[in-house]
DNA sequence: GTTGACATATTACAGCTGACCGGTAAAAGC
DNA sequence: GCTTTTACCGGTCAGCTGTAATATGTCAAC
């Protein structure tokens, strides 16, 4: 057997050079020679471990997408047991915005995997299939929340679904500094309350 | 006097072959030359035009930003005087959402703009500011709407305008096509009728 | 018709890019 | 000790980039 090095960490240590790059000078800025520059590599190196380019994008953007589910189990965890699910919401959002250094990076990464989406067959339906997949969570607690009476049944599960998504649009606003992170948390409450009720 | 050329017209014909490529292509792949060949011209005359790249995407950007704020005023022009500030949210939220074509380019490039901005210290303060206008819009009209009645006010109307704008939050879920425009809609019309109440 | 001002086109250049490849080092099995 | 396998390095290549310099075209005024 040959010098052995574990495949999975280098990839993830080149794909965490690479969110750095990322976010401190754009995806446009993240090649091969830069990533492997960040990481203290050859980029000889980064290529072993990646083709192409592109894999090594993708890779680093769906470890991105895993990292924030990580976050999301994290915060849920710390839940009670059935928790809320105006809780379990506001995990999952809080964990999506940009609010703290580990999710402005992963929400970068998650808007440039958005963008790159747009225009690239591969990464469309990774992309695609990812967001599906996470709608499909929340369509899920909101239709449990309310069979379980957390919430009046003139609501649709689909339209609340999609709004609460929608709050993921706050990013922007935060990222240029237009509202500060806890007028986002505020929207965010403010959101979830008038959904559940003020008063529960 | 020379041959004389509309500048305006010339960098705006520009501007939209940008958005083409941008829209088919990706802003990555919106360099001098692809530019040029997308609107007909050698990459010199386009050189005439804009001194460099950047010129170039700012005004093309900016010019992105004008034309929805025009097909905003066209679709306001069409509401009763005074408009009811529900209709007047909708047709701003509308016409920032990806809903039509005309609306799905300038969309494209409003968030090609954020992600720049990110690293950018020109571009984020332009995009910044230019955000930061729209907002102030959209509050006084939340502001006003409380004034006339049509909003209780126990409404907060920082929160209440960040609210609506993090609607735009519904983007990506269209442009990768997980929700249909229709439901965009319907989420959108959803949050104004609970906002204003459901019977007016 | 010459001049001047501007529009447009051509060409050149230095820099960076992704991809590729040959070579080398190290570690493990035989 | 030899071979095999993996890890990594550094160089090279063609291609594209932005930008600058330069040349040509075009039209109006004089």
């Amino acid at each position: 057997m040959p010098k052995q090095v574990d495949h999975r960490e280098r990839r993830e240590t080149i794909a965490r050079a690479l969110w750095r790059v990322v976010e401190e000078r754009g995806i446009a800025q993240a090649s091969v020679r830069e990533v492997a520059q960040e990481a203290g590599l050859s980029h000889g190196a980064v290529q072993h471990y990646f083709a192409t380019r592109e894999e090594m994008v993708v890779f680093a953007m769906d470890f991105a997408s895993a990292q924030t589910s990580l976050r999301v189990a994290e915060g849920v965890s710390g839940l009670g047991d059935p928790p809320h699910p105006r809780d379990l919401l506001r995990v999952m959002l809080v964990e999506m915005l940009p609010l703290r250094p580990d999710a402005r990076t992963t929400s970068r990464m998650s808007a440039a995997y958005v963008l790159e989406a747009l225009h690239d067959a591969n990464i469309r339906t990774r992309a695609r299939d990812g967001l599906a997949h996470g709608r499909d969570l929340v369509e899920r607690i909101v239709r449990q929340a309310v069979t379980d009476g957390h919430l009046s049944p003139d609501h649709d599960p689909a339209t609340e679904t999609n709004l609460l998504l929608a709050l993921t649009g706050l990013t922007p606003l935060v990222e240029l500094g237009v509202i500060e992170p806890q007028e986002a948390l505020t929207a965010v409450d403010q959101h979830l309350n008038r959904l559940f009720g003020k008063g529960t």
